[in-house]
RNA sequence: GCUCCCGUAGUGUAGUCCGGCCAACCAUCUUGGCCUCUCGAGCCAAAGACACGGGUUCAAAUCCCGUCGGGAGCACCA
């Protein structure tokens, strides 16, 4: 047996900061924009991991709440996220949707106003953004509770239009955190929601959902990324208002891929607009699609469990996640020959051997060998054709030969220290797809045809890719 | 401008809370070498960092102050 399958991968996992705790009760709240990409996976994983360390309980909780124009809820992305988060091994609890808690919201919403601790302010977006920086109190922040219930009741019933009133907590005008002065707790909006359509016209903003909700669903630590932390705050500020114990926030920065520019409301975008095709395409970094490459969801877990809990930004490149997936498929694929763009070319010379035999995997030889039938033309890569003219290379594992004008002079078939490249006397059509989405054509061998749909195999010297339909052969390209 | 967060090798991290065992961990990258009929994998070796300046202390990556740099928030988005 190869020693390589008898080594026991036992990484000592990198443990992330302790909780003090006896309980864990935690929460992942996606926006169904879409389905979950490689930067929601953090928030996922950490989630997922630290339920699991803790024998603890995990909620999904569907973040929908109306959205905004730029940001808006997407119908299917319910079911793709479920769909991601199975994939990568997540085992959560409970499923929740902030719209279904709507009249919730409001019970408490009336309580708070009850309190004196919000109004309904009826200033422009403008005007409100305006005051907030200059900390100036407008005059709706005097109303009576009489009042501002009424005033609530005719938000509810749809006296006011979207943008003309909404309802603000009572902070601080003057404190000294700008982006902390009487955030707004509901707004108006009347925009289509897909589980609940129109049934609500008054949604609420994520802190106040979010402190009723981690309150009432006991949520013992709150893990969230450091852009929200502002929402800590106002969520302890809200809870204090109802004398509720406060659960514990744990942040990590942001992480950027550097190959990944565009954000999900932009690929909905796209997508709508049939830029690019669906969320399957390589270039929106779904898990779905990163599942079509071959990423496998352990060295996804791995490579985000890497960051460890850290506040820091990290911009990392996706070479790195290749690596942590190299460790995982190299052992499994099996290898093959594709030449990318072939070009025919007619050997000259006496062919010695009418098969060559390849191993199926380098390193474990019990896998056995793979015959490929040898011919008086092959088809060898154009990019190799075309900068090896008049050069001495070895069609790997049959013979060397000296490129010249379409021609191939065998040159020997012993095997020299020269350049070995794949080739092929006859093969398959197969078409592999890109991570920019482009589609290489190109010869594959004819034992493609073991393989099944799904496999994740080498095309030698080429990179790692997934076998995603047989007849006709379509690849998804991974990595190197 | 105001508020908050963060600064350990190219990258990502361990160590920072509870100063000494840190002349600083691991991975990746890079560079050599070995191995291999792939530009994959494996093996060996080397190179590479505590942002800066002060202070406290017998002793500071670790504590304090300041500076500089980066990020986030100041949305009727999440």
């Amino acid at each position: 047996m190869p020693e390589f399958f008898e080594e026991d991968e036992e990484k000592e996992e990198k443990a992330l900061p302790e909780l003090d705790a006896d309980e864990v009760v935690m929460r992942m709240a996606p926006y169904p924009s879409g389905p979950l990409h490689i930067g929601n996976a953090r928030m996922i994983l950490l989630n997922d991991e630290y339920v699991k360390n803790y024998d603890g309980k995990l909620i999904l909780f569907y973040d929908d709440t109306i959205g905004s124009e730029e940001k808006r809820l997407l119908p299917e992305a319910f079911d793709m996220i479920k769909e991601g988060l199975d994939w990568l091994g997540v085992d959560w609890h409970e499923t929740y949707y902030k719209s279904d808690r709507m009249d919730t919201y409001y019970e408490y919403a009336e309580k708070i106003i009850e309190k004196e601790e919000a109004y309904v302010c009826e200033c422009s977006a403008e005007r409100l953004r305006d005051n907030r920086e200059k900390g100036i109190e407008c005059e709706h922040r005097e109303k009576s509770v009489e009042e501002n219930l009424e005033d609530w009741e005719k938000m509810l019933e749809g006296v006011y239009e979207e943008g003309e009133a909404v309802l603000r907590i009572k902070t601080d005008m003057e404190h000294p955190d700008p982006a902390f002065r009487d955030r707004v707790l509901f707004r108006i909006s009347e925009r289509r929601h897909p589980r609940v359509g129109n049934e609500y016209r008054v949604w609420p903003l994520l802190e106040f959902s979010w402190a009723i909700d981690d309150h009432l669903l006991g949520m013992t630590h709150i893990l969230r990324g450091k852009d929200l932390v502002i929402e800590d705050r106002m969520e302890e500020y809200i809870w204090d208002i109802f004398g509720w114990d406060h659960p514990e926030f744990l942040h990590y920065g942001m992480l950027r891929l550097k190959e990944l520019s565009l954000s999900k409301s932009k690929f909905q975008r796209m997508i709508s607009e049939g830029d690019i095709e669906g969320w399957n395409d390589p270039r929106t970094w779904s898990l779905q699609a990163l599942r079509r490459r071959g990423i496998k969801p352990e060295a996804l877990r791995d490579f985000i469990l890497d960051f460890g809990l850290s506040s820091t930004d990290v911009e990392v490149p996706a070479s790195k996640l290749y690596a942590k997936n190299r460790e995982v498929i190299d052992e499994e694929s099996n290898r093959y020959f594709f030449v990318p763009d072939p070009v025919e070319i007619e050997l000259e010379g006496e062919i010695e051997m009418e098969e060559a035999r390849v191993p199926r995997h380098p390193d474990d030889p019990d896998r056995g060998d793979r015959i490929l039938k040898t011919g008086e033309n092959v088809f060898i890569p154009r990019e190799e054709y075309e900068e090896f003219q008049d050069e001495e290379i070895r069609l790997k594992n049959f013979c060397n030969i000296r490129l010249k004008d379409g021609k191939g002079v065998i040159t020997g078939v012993e095997n020299k220290d020269i350049l070995k490249i794949q080739w092929l006397s006859e093969g398959i059509d197969v078409k592999v797809e890109r991570p920019d989405a482009s589609v290489e054509k190109g010869l594959g061998e004819r034992n493609l045809e073991e393989t099944s749909t799904g496999d994740i195999i080498q095309f030698e010297r080429y990179g790692f890719a997934r076998i995603e339909e047989k007849d006709p052969y379509y690849a998804v390209f991974g990595h190197r």
